[in-house]
DNA sequence: GCCAACGTTGGC
DNA sequence: GCCAACGTTGGC
């Protein structure tokens, strides 16, 4: 099993949202990005997903979630009135993917970026080395490890 | 195929 | 709202 991060607008589209989905699934549409398609491409049923809220006042994880079903043609990039439609995108060999992702559960508070900058398990972690441009990123089990025990511990000082 | 210019992202 | 970092584009 392997662990990744996933960056989402919680104005767009937030962990809530995700939970009160028919059968707490969601599909992750709207990829634009190489890298990061080729991550979601990667992702096998049941890996678990951080989630993380940014674009807002305190950037931060907020819960987790499991891959639902494995990469599979995003349609919103052939949609040209879609706010992702991607010329580019050939239907007879779609471009871009999505996958589905399932609610797994909350965390007991949110673990800030600032604190995950901070966490001396987390010196290496993309997130915290490269930012958060890219916007599906691979996590190593102890940094996911890391982050789900920080957010069973009271928060840190500020 | 390189690289400068440009646009976008996201934290602060 | 600003700015740094990065990805993408396009001219050569």
């Amino acid at each position: 099993m392997r662990y990744w991060l996933m960056k989402t607008e919680p104005t767009e589209f937030s962990l809530a949202d995700l939970k009160r989905r028919p059968g707490q699934t969601g599909g992750w549409d709207g990829v634009r990005n190489y890298q990061a398609r080729n991550n979601l491409r990667e992702m096998r049923l049941g890996d678990r997903v951080l989630f993380y809220h940014s674009s807002v006042k305190v950037p931060a994880a907020v819960g987790t979630a499991t891959v639902g079903r494995e990469a599979y043609p995003d349609a919103s990039a052939w949609d040209k009135k879609s706010d992702c439609h991607d010329p580019k995108s050939k239907s007879d060999t779609p471009l871009w993917v999505m996958v589905d992702v399932k609610f797994e559960a909350e965390f007991p508070r949110p673990v800030t970026l600032p604190e995950m900058r901070a966490m001396p398990a987390l010196q290496d972690m993309f997130l915290v080395v490269k930012g958060m441009r890219l916007s599906v990123q691979p996590v190593t089990p102890e940094e996911f490890a890391a982050i789900e025990q920080a957010a069973q511990s009271p928060a840190p000082p500020a």
